[in-house]
DNA sequence: ATGAAAGCGCTAACAT
DNA sequence: ATGTTAGCGCTTTCAT
């Protein structure tokens, strides 16, 4: 019978299925923006493994837009996925948390899982790296190559994420013992636009510096790009790291020295958490490592 | 009743509703993969447009792997989607195909729509870009610039779009009356890696090209990686052009002259056709123009 | 062992 | 206008 359901192209219906079983195999996951190189890999690696384990992914970009990012949290419990994964770090918004605890609260109560893949306040299983120590390693790296005047191309500001990154570039200062300029910090939003304009800012400001560590890749491509325009040598004049290692960070020219985060397994261990979880096997965070990645982008200071 | 139902954060179960309408306000896109930026912005314009509509979207990434794709779709039907969206173009494989199209009938026959957003033999409705076109528009402009020695890195072979793409390229060539030279051309599979790989066959086997033109601008990145690589000077020493305009293209280093095509409204549009003729409006394929756009990496040829 | 029936949460068609 | 009921395609329970 099932050879002929098979041969006559017979599709179960999930729907039905999922009606009475009240699971959907249908998974949600939440990024700022999937044609982001960061979130494209991780959602590529969540689906994979979903998509392994025959669960489906939806994929909702919030733009970090907090109304956003609820009203697809509504539509995701309306289509009763069975998990919801955020892939972003937590948005600093009182009013937004608010919300979202009540929203989550309810899924829960329907039975769904909930996870995130980034910084959070919620008590949720993850599967995280760890940011202060990912940029507390790549400024240590600067500060051994003789760099004393690091800029930062930090986050965006009402994002946990980019807090931690600060903070680990913060330690690495205070450890070394020199003296932190807040001049030397200029925010870039994320985006590659937001990391030339913030090297514009920072050029202007503190001429005399000496490296630029960008908080995440498609910022050091911004950065790369105004130094070059203006005229100044990587990294002979300016050294310039990034965070991320997104794949093009190696054909970046010259070659991005970076923090490497393991996206695609990011996704892949929140897909397997989840549906580990939906199975009622009892799971738990992990912390995955991260690694400096030296390329052609930085260099000892001096002559 | 309603405030009552917001105020509760009653969601009401469309997994039910769909069983009674028919209907699950789900859409399907079977992309090549998700973390391309090609597809990335793809998908993110189908996103958008869907869920201002009212409408989720399942994200598949194929890899171009025959079975994959099939898997996909045959999971897609089991989820009863209301429609099917191939973003990239046609694998040519003959099993894939009879196999592909036994299962878009059956899939019809519950009600579901197919649609397009590259070239395709199916005669589903579609949004494109002429392909051969933009090739031979490029193409033609390096020859403008002189360029008599052009080679290409063309796509993967089994591939619709690279058929079509080397297609313009050839045919401005005959236009100008300049001999096409196979050595000229080496696929390069759509990948940085490949595009890099590429370069180093072509100067060894053509020393005398004075351009590469890539078929698309993730390969760009990988040639022009190479080509700085190999202490080549762009656009002095070779001029490179690519294809696509992904939103990395203008912070290249020099930034990349590139066919634009617009990725984010062909996905905008795809999900409004779609969700069009789900309404039972009459629907029909369009073709989204594409456009030259010069930047630093190409230049007249010449001492 | 196999088969019949109830019910998941909705919508639509019906009756009041 | 309102309320009631049948049924969507499955799984699960219960009777045979």
């Amino acid at each position: 019978m099932l050879e002929a359901a098979a041969a006559l192209d017979f599709h179960p219906n999930m729907i039905a299925r999922g009606l009475v079983t009240a699971r959907t195999h249908v998974l949600g996951v939440i990024v700022h923006d999937v044609s982001d190189p960061y979130f494209g890999e991780i959602v590529r690696g969540l689906e994979d493994a979903a998509h392994m384990r025959d669960h489906r992914v939806f994929v909702c970009s919030s733009d970090r837009d907090p109304d956003r990012e609820l009203a697809y949290v509504r539509a995701l419990i309306g289509h009763r996925v069975d998990a919801i994964v955020f892939a972003g770090g937590a948005i600093e918004d009182r009013s937004y948390r608010t919300q979202l605890k009540r929203l989550l609260e309810g899924f829960r109560s329907l039975g769904g899982i909930v996870a995130t893949l980034a910084p959070h306040a919620m008590r949720t299983p993850s599967v995280t790296i760890d940011n202060v120590a990912g940029a507390r390693d790549m400024t240590r790296h600067l500060l051994d190559l003789g760099h004393r005047r690091i800029a930062l191309v930090a986050g965006p500001e009402h994002l946990r994420t980019s807090h931690l990154r600060l903070r680990g570039y913060q330690e690495a200062l205070a450890d070394a013992g020199v003296t932190p300029d807040p001049d030397l910090v200029e925010p870039g939003g994320f985006t590659t636009e937001g990391g030339a304009k913030a090297t514009v800012a920072l050029l202007a400001r503190t001429p005399d510096l000496t490296a630029i560590f960008a908080a995440n890749d498609v910022m050091a491509f911004g950065v790369l790009h105004e130094l070059a325009d203006e005229g100044l040598h990587i990294p002979h004049d300016v050294s310039v790291a990034g965070f991320d290692d997104i794949s093009m960070a190696r054909f970046a020219l010259p070659p991005l020295t970076t923090v490497r985060v393991p996206m695609g397994e990011l996704g892949q261990q929140g897909a397997h958490l989840v549906v580990d979880a939906l199975a009622g096997r009892r799971v738990r965070s992990q912390s995955l490592p991260t690694e400096i990645v030296v390329r052609a982008s930085t260099r000892r200071i001096g002559r």
